[in-house]
DNA sequence: CTAGGTTAGTGTAATAATGACACTTTTAGG
DNA sequence: CCTAAAAGTGTCATTATTACACTAACCTAG
């Protein structure tokens, strides 16, 4: 079976930058590929847009299928159509950048023969592709857009300790954060619901436990309520 | 002459959701579709993405074709993929949004029979295709961008006064700005140089005219500078 | 030639946001 | 019971933001 057209249609695949976070480490979910172009060189999960697929779908579907990873926030990043980024054929990837709550994804086997592995993502292996470039450019949008939307609570469980969250916010951002200042400041958005619930078995202090409020968020930026750290 | 492939491709353009600035109203390029489908029907200036060429090369080319316009700022907007955008065929249009100094391209002629026109953006006719969309998420994010980047220097010419700046702001966010406030913050920022020069033959006070320092903001750029108004 | 219309240009004071900074509390483990 | 480790907490100085009203300059119309 083989497609025909008028005109040259170039190729279109989706790739998903997934960030997890591991502690206090930032994290990115690479596949080891097992056919040429780039056999056994890492690479960013993806693949070809099914004709009747929307690209968040074909994201979405590709990422289940190459890692098991189901639930997560999902944002358009860039279109990269550089003529020759494919040495195969000419291949326009629409990019996604992703976060996970990497607890729920922790150690999730392979799914096909296929290596998934999470890198901190200050220790990246050589990729495949132009997928260093695209990676450069998710870590910068994520560095900036955790400064002004509350998307951080993506990569963390339901509930967490202030601590976990600052911990957080100096691995995206890349630099220490004054802990005063910053408690008063998350607290002062009325955005974190304080529960019930204190760490347990540690070796130090418990802390309490928050959760995000989205439903409160919602709200608030209906009413022209700005998130900015 | 026919392409053909193992799998199905579908077709990619690309589009421009243009601004211009005129006086006080902000302005986008449209163009009159002369074909079927949306025949007669206001569209953004756009089209097929060429084998070899480079998506914004692509834009550059379909902007100087169908409109006339070559120089202007462009930025990569959104990949817009629903599968039934296009009733023909499956189209992935990858929008680009892009500011030009009016003045410049004020009453330039259609190309080639093909009828375009400036819209006042609070006038816009009903659009072909998915358009309305696209200038939804452009204008979104333009009000957003100029609040963090210098990019309002782009709609208008080399020289300007501080009366003009302070329009283009209240015509871009849709608000109106206080003066002196206003002129403190720009001022603040020491990107714009006064010129030795004023208006002319106006029926009131002329004003002085300024000019936005480029290279001064690329210098404190890297110093960690961070525009805001 | 003057009165009216129109935009340019200017400063201050009250309020809010930011940033720097150090000690006590709690818990487990040795 | 001592130590290590993280939690939790407040103040003050500095800086940024906002609100606000008059005079200056120039053209036009009468």
């Amino acid at each position: 079976m083989s497609y025909i057209y008028k005109h040259p249609h170039p190729a279109v695949t989706v790739d998903g930058v997934v960030f997890g976070l591991d502690d206090a480490d930032l994290k990115l979910l690479l596949i080891q590929r097992k056919v040429d172009p780039f056999k056994g060189k890492w690479a960013l999960p993806g693949g070809f847009v099914q004709p009747d697929e929307d690209l968040e779908a074909a994201v979405r579907r590709e990422l289940a299928d190459e890692t098991g990873i189901t639930r997560l926030y999902l944002e358009q990043l860039f279109s990269f159509g550089d003529p020759k980024r494919d040495p195969r054929e000419r291949v326009i990837s629409v990019a996604y950048y992703a976060l996970v709550k990497l607890a729920d994804h922790r150690l999730r086997a392979a799914s096909d023969a296929v290596d998934v592995a999470w890198f901190p993502v200050a220790e990246l292996p050589k990729l495949a592709f132009d997928h260093e470039k695209i990676v450069e450019v998710a870590l910068r949008r994520l560095k900036a857009k955790v400064r002004y939307e509350p998307i951080g609570f993506e990569l963390l469980p339901e509930k967490f300790t202030l601590g976990e969250l600052q911990r957080l916010y100096e691995a995206v951002l890349e630099q220490a954060v004054d802990k005063r200042n910053f408690r008063k400041k998350i607290l002062g958005t009325e955005l974190l619901d304080p529960l019930d619930e204190y760490q347990q078995d540690v070796a130090h202090r418990a802390a309490q436990y928050y959760r995000f409020n989205r439903t409160r968020y919602e709200q608030l930026k209906k009413r022209g309520f700005n998130f900015e750290l």
